[in-house]
DNA sequence: TTGTACGCGTTATCAC
DNA sequence: GTGATAACGCGTACAA
């Protein structure tokens, strides 16, 4: 079967004389060897061309250093960032991952989990939406979860409400007589529900006029233009006069927006104001640069995987854990303004 | 160490009476047993709740299933969505993918190839270009590069000279008095390099006026915007009435250049005629579509997969393999018309 | 059709 | 400081 066999410390042992528990212990515990003897086996596994195997390793004590990721897809900027972000933890933390691509599909999800699971990982991160957050507490496994419904597991979130809070905050600074928040209809349960919440919170505060519109936009560009357009009749036909301070909830959508106020207008009309969310590429690259929310994809991903390795230790320890509640950190969003709301100023 | 001992073989056999090897064939070959016998294992599984080891499995036999993947980045869409498509190949192939994020810098990335090694991958998809492909040759590992250097390893590229010559041959059929193509220098080495081959072999070919503008745009919006509005002022100063088609190496510089002229004169210019290539987001999130080139990022990433499955599964028969010369596969991009060459047509 | 015995390459537990 | 020996959980000749 296999090409050439691989040097093992067997033959290592043979070569230098010593045993395989020594050979062993040169890379676990090398100071329980003379310097002497590390000198030798250190030549040992040149001349040999030795390559270590972690399969081996792992049956023998159970650590595979496999953390396990469902994403929801790669299409979408924030998911590949983040996942990007994960990866590059390995600099740090040392775990590999193993990645799935869930799709949005439940039962597709599952069986990447079992799959996952009989490669023995050490942990999970569920980007992935679609298995509530009970049963993934049932795996007996550490886990953490962005962005998601995260009642019964640890989990990493933007700071939602605070989001909505600082793009509110800036559109109210320009003294819009009417704030409106474009979002499609979202659960309480998930963290990206603060947005709206936050919306709502400063108009009542600050006692301004304001309006949530729910609009499921679709997922094509087309279906995303045509739902637009009708909002932006709408609001042509309500708002007339007034200046419009909108929040939207994605840049992707404030984009799209923005467009076709261009090609109304040839440019953006001064009752305009926009914020997007996600400081997303399409915010920098759009005709006019798009103030937005940002959130700290690189701290998320961080903490999380901490938050995950953290859990992991404990599992090692002999006393297993006093297995405290479930962590929920949350990480601030930073505001951008950019030219849809600091126009010619 | 472990929490819960895992149900084993041993279990089930001490369970049903038979022995190891009989529950080893009910997964691996169950038509050697009675349907009788496989029904009573098949209950144990159950009463025991037996879930599968992999790790074992993989010490045993040497298969491990896992394909090791080297990606440059995330951020850049070409990326992220070629892991997306690999990634989905697990419904076909079942192969599950280690992946990391080389950032451009080869020792990491030559870290990460020996990391991979050491978790016995049966093979190797690189997208990564920082190590030539005569080292990875001498890997000895089925190897399969995407849009890279890949002399001397089997590949699977874009057909970029076709890109190239759809691209310009859209302009060509637009009348269009000049024709410019901007790039950054480029290796006739990588497949990229085609797209100008192309240009060039089309605009002689039919006896047009071309020209190629090199330059080194930089990696950040603001220095490819800089860089795109020198090359417009020259555009302008040296071309001011001609007609100008111009094939611009990417949809992310060809959506700067066409915000530039947004800003400049509020719409796009009669006089000129924008095509890109990716068919990235941006292509159609830009305030005027852009008119592009597509890769078939689907087809190349299962193309990819395949070829690397094929080498796989050659090097696991008896007599090891005729090892034919590298293959190179070429996948035919498709031309996709939108506004800034179709205008108002 | 089923079982025995050994191997895969490492770590862990004892001894010495 | 070093070495036997037994795990780890499964696959596979070979035998019956």
């Amino acid at each position: 079967m296999k090409q050439k066999k691989n040097v093992t410390f067997n033959d290592i042992a043979k070569y230098t004389g010593f045993s395989k528990t020594t050979i062993s212990r040169y890379f676990n515990n090398p100071d329980s060897l003379t310097l002497e003897n590390q000198e030798i086996i250190s030549k040992a596994l040149v001349d040999l061309d030795y390559k270590e195997n972690k399969v081996a390793k792992i049956l023998a004590n159970g650590q595979t250093e496999f953390i396990g990721v469902i994403v929801p897809n790669l299409h979408n900027h924030y998911y590949s960032e983040m996942l990007n972000q994960i990866l590059q933890t390995y600099e740090q933390f040392g775990y590999k991952f193993l990645v799935f691509v869930g799709n949005e599909h439940a039962d597709t999800e599952r069986k990447y989990i079992e799959e996952l699971m009989s490669y023995k990982i050490e942990g999970l991160i569920i980007l992935s939406f679609t298995i509530p957050s009970r049963e993934l507490a049932d795996l007996h496994l550490p886990i953490v979860t962005i962005e998601r419904e995260d009642k019964y597991v640890c989990s990493v979130n933007t700071d939602n409400y605070m989001g909505g809070v600082q793009a509110t905050s800036l559109l109210a600074s320009h003294n819009c007589d009417i704030l409106i928040h474009i979002n499609t209809p979202t659960s309480p349960e998930i963290p990206a529900y603060g947005r709206i919440a936050g919306f709502e919170d400063v108009c009542r505060e600050k006692n301004l006029r304001h309006k949530v519109i729910y609009r499921d936009l679709g997922s094509t560009y087309d279906s995303m233009k045509k739902s637009l357009s009708e909002i932006l009749d709408e609001l042509e036909k309500d708002y007339p006069t007034e200046k419009k301070g909108l929040f939207i909830s994605s840049d992707t959508h404030a984009n799209v927006f923005l467009n076709l106020l261009i090609q109304r207008y040839g440019t953006l009309p001064r009752d305009y104001y926009l914020v997007g969310f996600d400081d997303s590429p399409i915010s920098t690259e759009a005709v006019i640069p798009i103030s937005t929310v940002g959130q700290h994809i690189d701290q998320i991903a961080f903490e999380a995987v901490s938050l995950l390795v953290e859990q992991m230790n404990e599992r090692k320890k002999r006393r297993p854990a006093p297995l405290e509640k479930t962590v929920h950190k949350v990480i601030t969003p930073y505001l951008i303004r950019r030219e849809t709301t600091e126009k010619d100023s």
